[in-house]
DNA sequence: GCAATATCTTGACGATTGTCCAAAATTATC
DNA sequence: GATAATTTTGGACAATCGTCAAGATATTGC
């Protein structure tokens, strides 16, 4: 028997493990080993990644995922909650240092054009698993509460844009956290199509649009 | 050798068939399978449906899939242009009986709700598809087409809201799409999600955007 | 340095997948 | 009603899937 489940049981009801580092080392290889399917899952999208293509990824083989996770499912939701901490902060940097109204829009769009020029596959996975919550009740929790986060980020580079200007947000939080999505998801598409045009296209479209909001 | 083949040549050149007929037969079968295997996709999403589950949801074995359609990828992209007849038009009724702006804004919102609650699955496997799009070059113009003609039909209802308020649109076509469209997903997840109130809060939520673009 | 534990590899399993094909069943043609 | 063409069936195939367990290897504790 592998100590694997009561690991897991230790990690979700915060038990303190008997051994000090043991806990850390399990959860340690259990995120290289997120990583490296995340990659995979990136490249594949969530229907074709298998836990082999995962393992060939990796510096292991495909037996050791049983090892760390419960079974695939147990991997993949793993795989989306330490998605989340790479996103959340992407323009906290730029909401922070700006000092003003065009300065925070310039960063803005800056970052979020580098974004989908560097990023378009992991942000690609990212719409394909929260599409994936709308059938498996498993990854729904953490789908939503990324959504939230993001909803969040969102919100506050706007709040600080609003500030900037001495004026205040127009629209709710969900409407607001839907356009850019929106927006951001189509030029994804577009982007990954071959279109030259769409990460310019993109921030043509947000510039437009956070005088509006704003 | 089936006359598949040929059949698929002549649908895709437009030359006529020699036997007046066959064809429609053919585009029949192939739009009645493609039928079963939408409800199936709906149920199960595109990465768990296989194409016996498909032909388990029709009244055929499996073989016959391969007898009208070239692949997997065949059935699913006719599935996915065959899908676009049936949402486009939503709308329109409302869009043209409606007398003033509050009775539109209310034919809008019950259609909407509607929509929400009747046909949750049919449309979690539109976001579902869309998401594939992005691995999948197969699927990308059907599923941009399918977007164009959404983003046309959210703009002509909210062109006629704005015309009874003797009023313009205040964003772009892109970016109006965007917002509902995200909306509409985000309260589709709560929906299936068991939480009670998602249609409510869609509505509410689009309640008040609506004045605010138009 | 030995025993015990933890980690990793390897191969196997039953099930399922998309695809193909020969034959049966059905329909059309004369 | 016989013949030909079309349509459908159902089984076989190679490949791949998630899972599991036994054994090899590495690490740790004493």
């Amino acid at each position: 028997m592998s100590q694997l489940a009561v690991v897991g049981t230790r990690m979700l009801t915060g038990a303190k493990p008997h051994k000090p580092g043991a806990v850390d080392k399990i959860a340690a290889r259990r995120i290289e080993l997120a990583e490296a399917a995340l990659e995979t899952l990136a490249e594949l999208g969530y229907a074709r990644t298998s836990l082999r293509e995962i393992a060939q990824n990796s510096e292991f083989t495909h037996g050791v995922l049983h090892y760390y996770f419960e079974d695939k499912l147990d991997l993949i939701c793993c795989c989306v909650r330490h998605y989340k901490a790479r996103c959340v902060t992407r323009y906290d940097q730029v909401t922070a240092t700006a000092r003003s109204r065009d300065q925070l829009l310039s960063g803005f769009l800056d970052k979020l054009g580098e974004t989908l020029r560097t990023e378009p596959h992991m942000h690609r996975l990212w719409y394909d698993l929260r599409s994936q919550a709308l059938f498996e009740d498993a990854f729904r929790d953490d789908v939503r509460e990324i959504d939230e986060s993001l909803e969040n980020m969102v919100w506050r580079v706007t709040s600080r844009y609003a500030e900037l200007g001495g004026k205040e947000i127009a629209v709710s939080r969900s409407a607001l956290y839907a356009v850019f999505d929106g927006l951001f998801q189509k030029h994804l598409l577009r982007h990954l199509s071959g279109d030259q045009d769409a990460v310019s296209t993109l921030q043509e479209e947000v510039r437009q649009l956070m005088p509006m909001v704003a």
